[in-house]
DNA sequence: AATGAATGAGCATTCATTCAT
DNA sequence: AATGAATGAATGCTCATTCAT
């Protein structure tokens, strides 16, 4: 009956005239519910663009894979390039996230840096939307990439620093290493070489910033640690 | 190479007349006139595609850019798709090809490999809307590549058994490469590196390839030889 | 009169005391939130009517002003008519009464109808919101015109009988002095005439219905005399 | 076969090559085609428009009502405003346009405005769907009015030079004369009072702008010339 | 071959309404 | 009473495709 807020969010006008948490609890079970129905349209969303590519998916499909109402998918996104956005960030930065952490306790940066993409290539190649995704998205959404620019340029750096790599500017050596893992999931997904050419690729690519031959063949044939299922979340209901 | 249809009468070997001149005129006048509807159109669509992008475009922008009815569209091509891979594979091949017989003269593979790449980043820097189309439609059609196939492999396989290269597969070889080209000229165009960028990644990436350091960035900065404007006709409304 | 929230208990002839407070004080606090909610629904609605019009106002539009939660929009009108209605009704009965309240005191019937259209037309035009709304709405509430259609004829045939108008039907007499001051008031509000149009308009609306010409001019001058804000709870949480 | 064109429209490539016509005929036949949807889509507007107002009408209505598919609407106009708007404008204009075709050869400027006045009253009253559609749309639309602005100002100038009229400005007695004959259709329609309540009207209004009363009350008498059936094309179909 | 009006399926978007909490 | 997430019918709008001329 009484109706007393304590809550947060903004109730210029609300009379408190009781010791009430009922208000409390409706909005707590609202987020709730709230955060849910995202996630579950973040997890299925995946997967569509995955299949259909960023263009050809429609709104149908969203909503369809994600059990909801029309009307839900703009209570959470004004468009499909909003949904894709969000997806995007939070897949590349939450598997990125996974990875670094994994990679983090490595010391030398170079086989940290050697390491982190042997462990992106894979995932893109292995985990059963991800590679999809990306090779379909591509990288058009700007929110890919926000952790890349992150972790590799900090590598990168420090391993020149430390005299293992060699490169005239930083951008190109990105821009080296980038497209060459890319390049090398998209091409492996496509089935026009097996898996060993990810590794073959990142040799190239740790020669073509200055590591030594010998040292870019044995960094690309480091083992795989274990990556704790990234993305888990997204990928929940993938299975 | 021309795909008009109903074309037949004009083989050079049709026989096909008697007393009939203004048959043979109306004939020839009529495939003319074809082949410059179909060349308008695909000029124009390569502006399209490159400022809108194969997905954005619609038959709308093709018939305006052109000039035509909407239903003179049909008479040439069913789908987008169709004009984009006609497009594409007709620049592509051109553009290579003109380079081609720029970089032919060149008795070193390597120097030739280098040259080439060169004269493709610039050429995808400086070409008024072939940056912009290849950057926009990525690889989005079958079509592309043929030539790039042709040249590329060749080029590689012969500097490697000049032992002017080393690396451990072709294919390899060829994404690193391929890959290198393609973001050196995305980012250029994208303005986020000056055009010294193109000269910088080519060298990364002959790095990569087993080129030595010193030799890489030599090649890296050979002079540009002049190349006849390549694809003309598909550019020349664009002025 | 006024309806500031939370100050019903503040009222010096509310008696509620004794062991059975809290029955009594549960069903009056309902109560008076209940109606609180109401006018917070009311005042609010005539500005989002006033300002979006009564066809482009959406539910959501008259929740947000109120700071209420959709469904709560449900407990107290179901459909945005009924809320227009309500509204329009509320709005042009209180503002006639509190003009007719002043205007009464006037013997004269003729005087008093000058002044009441006077008064009237200032209003509108003044009035943050009511003007707008009138302006908005039009006539497309059945509500509106119950007052209207009371105070006008009854001073319109008083005047008649008393030998000062002379008009054919009551009918035409009330539809041109209706017409021209609402007429007026969209005129001035719209800004394509300065507020002296009220008064002019008001004398050649007064000649129409037979006043004579001298005398419509000199009732057109009348000043204007105090009203008490009319309609304040609807207006207070307009400044 | 051969196409060489003649016409206005841009034509930029076109490239001639023997005498034709076909283009010629081919684009008047479109021309020709498109005028007729065109008039047919303004003519059953005007009906929707009449029955379910302004706001409620959608496109659907409209496209059932002319019998055309839905794109076809956007071929014509973009939105109902636009639809509204050139209905409004035709028919106002276009019925003024009779009327004044008739009442210009009465000289007395006065007598010219009663019997002005009186017809469109009386036409607003009498065909089908005008009357419907000026009172729902009520004045909603830009494209009203433009005529209304011509005519009654001219005459009330005029008369008021001749000595016949009185009034302390022309917005204010162009305002009386338009409100007052508005809302007599208004009244007449909506079944409030008889078809003499319009003649009614018309001798307060003219009353109000200075008009001798006993003159005032002969203008409202004047007879009714025969006005050749205004807007033909928009309500051929409605009949 | 070329034209462009007409078509209508497909997709995006809004918004009144419900209902579990 | 109040909340607000979910719903889905109604509607807006686009654009590939057809076809008579």
């Amino acid at each position: 009956m009484s109706t007393a807020p304590r809550k947060a969010r903004a109730q210029p006008y609300a009379r408190e005239e009781g010791p009430v948490v009922e208000e409390d609890h409706r909005v707590r079970t609202g987020a709730l519910r709230r955060e849910q129905t995202r996630r579950r349209l973040l997890a299925t969303a995946m997967q569509v663009f995955a299949q259909k590519g960023p263009d050809a998916a429609v709104i149908e499909d969203f909503i369809a894979a994600a059990g909801v109402a029309r009307g839900t998918f703009y209570n959470y996104f004004s468009t499909t390039q909003e949904l894709l956005d969000a997806v995007t960030s939070e897949l590349s930065d939450s598997i990125l996230a996974e990875i670094d952490k994994v990679v983090v306790q490595i010391d030398d940066p170079l086989k940290r840096l050697a390491t982190g993409c042997l462990l992106y290539m894979h995932l893109g190649v292995d985990l059963p939307n991800w590679g999809g995704f990306v090779m379909r998205t591509g990288f058009r959404s700007q929110a890919i990439g926000t952790l890349v620019d992150v972790y590799m340029p900090r590598d990168l750096e420090l391993a020149r620093a430390a005299g293992e790599l060699n490169y005239p500017s930083l951008r190109a050596a990105r821009d080296l290493m980038f497209s060459c893992v890319s390049q090398a999931i998209v091409t492996v997904i496509s089935g026009e070489a097996p898996r060993e050419h990810l590794r073959q690729m990142l040799a190239l690519g740790l020669r073509g910033v200055g590591a030594k031959p010998a040292l870019a063949d044995r960094l690309s044939l480091l083992p795989l640690p274990e990556v704790p299922l990234p993305a888990t979340h997204l990928d929940e209901s993938a299975g």
